[in-house]
Order: C-alpha cells, then structure tokens, then sequence
DNA sequence: ATGGTGGGTCACCCA
C-alpha cells in the first residue's frame, strides 16, 4: 500500500514537530507541503530524515510560497514547472520508484476580488489552472497522482454555504469552469469524492479567522488529489483528518490522505 | 457591510 498525504503546512520551520508527528500517526509514505515558507539554504532537510524520510524534493523562497515533497520510497528523478514563468516556488514533482510520478501543486489563492482586471493576483490564479491544463496536454499523464493547495472548491457542498459564496475567490463560477476544464482535460479522478457523494459536505480549510472554527464549521473544500484514471482501481481510501485543524499552533488547512494499493 | 487571525519579516506583504 501506497499512502499519499497533502498539506499546506503555513511555515515549515514553525510547524516542524507537528510535521514530525503526523508522518508517524498516519503512517504516510508520503507527504507534500505547500506554503513551506522557507528559501531552500534553510529547509530542514537532515531533520526530516531523521525522521526516516530519506528522500526530499523541495522549492522554497523567502516569506512566500515553497512546495516540497518528502518521501520513505526512493524518488528517481524530480523536476519542477515554472507556472506563469514567474520565478515562484508554486510546483514540485518527482517520479518514485515504484512507477507513480506526483506533481505537488500550489495554485494562488488570489486576493479578494473576482475580477481579472482589477486584480492582477485573480488573472494570475486563472492562468496558472489554464496552465496546468495546457501542460498536462502538451505530456500525457500516465500512473500519476496530482495533490496540493488549489484554493478552489468546485462542488455546492464543498463550501459551507454555496450561495454565499458564489462572490467569494474560491468558489466563483469562472474559477471552477477553470478547474473543471483541467478535471475534464485527462479525466481526472476526484480521490476524496469517490468515497464521499455530491450532497455531503467536505472541507479542508477553515479560515484562522473564527472564534471558534468548530462550533460555526464554515469550511471550504481548498486541497485536493487526483489521479488519472489508470490509478482509479488501486484506489482504497481517502480522508481528511479534520483533527489536525485542532492541533496547537494549527495550519488553517487540514492534513488530507489517500491510499492506494501498490 | 465590516472585520475578524495568523505567518514571515521588520513596515508591511500575503493568506
């Protein structure tokens, strides 16, 4: 068995011991951060393996973005994209030895208005999904899994009140026709909505700004990972370990998983 | 309609 974490981690560094126990509680093979927050001449790399994950890609910055992919099963061969050839850490992929490549993806959240021509970090986050999608065309994607922080929820019930948040950057119709586009593009399969119907409710985020983010649970469904179809039948399981919002120190997104048997 | 909190870095950026 093959089991595949995603989280977006909001600084590497500062959340470390956190990263340390969930790699042991869930038994993950592998994990892939997005937000590590870290230029790569400080990533702790030698800590991380001492933690029995020998094999680490990562991509890092100052302040702002950085992907890393951390694994127990040997990478054969990393590489990365740079998405709207800006120079940003956003993309980081590796090819494991068992066959499977996995792309570690962190789509831009895109600032507060809707609008590609008053906000440039809204076009942005547009470009990038138009990217994906172009890129996955231009090489066809075979035994491979895709996974990070897309920022987007694209079904009603992965956001707390779909009406409400039909304005909100996240969850806007041209957003999810975007991400759909890229879904449609190689048949992507919805790992955690395999397991879980249309009508029921699933998150992954939870802003940092609630009182009490348990008890008003308005959640959106931002992370995600995805397989091409050639994978669907190894598919065992996926969650979403809602508990690690509870954590001290907390990320304000959730640890999610898949498994697949390999 | 508004502001609420958190991380990184050093007056604000970003989420």
């Amino acid at each position: 068995m093959l089991k595949i974490a995603s989280w977006n981690i909001n600084s590497v560094r500062l959340r470390l011991p956190s990263l340390k126990k969930i790699l042991e509680q869930y038994n993950l093979d592998v994990i892939c951060l997005q937000e590590t927050k870290t230029p790569d001449e400080f990533f702790p790399e030698q800590d991380i393996k001492s933690y029995g994950y020998e094999h680490i890609a990562f991509r890092g910055e100052k302040s702002y973005n950085g992907v890393t992919i951390i694994s127990r099963i040997p990478i054969v061969n990393s590489f990365h994209w740079d998405m709207c050839a800006k120079g940003d850490k956003r993309h980081i992929a590796v090819e494991l030895d068992n066959g499977i490549t996995i792309h570690n993806f962190y789509i831009p959240a895109g600032g507060d208005i809707a609008d590609i021509k008053e906000n440039p970090k809204f076009a942005h986050k547009l470009d990038f999904v138009d990217e994906m999608t172009s890129r996955f065309e231009e090489s066809i994607p075979k035994k491979t899994v895709i996974v990070g922080d897309f920022n987007i929820a694209p079904f009603e019930h992965d956001v707390w009140s779909h009406k409400q948040l039909l304005k909100v950057v996240s969850h806007t119709p041209i957003e999810v026709e975007k991400l759909t586009k890229l879904s449609e593009s190689q048949s992507w399969i919805d790992s955690h909505r395999e397991f879980t119907p249309l009508d029921q409710k699933l998150y992954s985020w939870w802003s940092y700004r609630s009182p009490d983010w348990q008890k008003s649970n308005r959640g959106r469904r931002l992370d995600h990972i995805w397989l091409t179809p050639d994978l669907k039948q190894e598919l065992k399981s996926a969650d979403i370990y809602s508990e690690t919002r509870s954590i001290e120190k907390p990320s304000d997104h959730a640890t999610i998983s898949i498994t697949l048997n390999l």
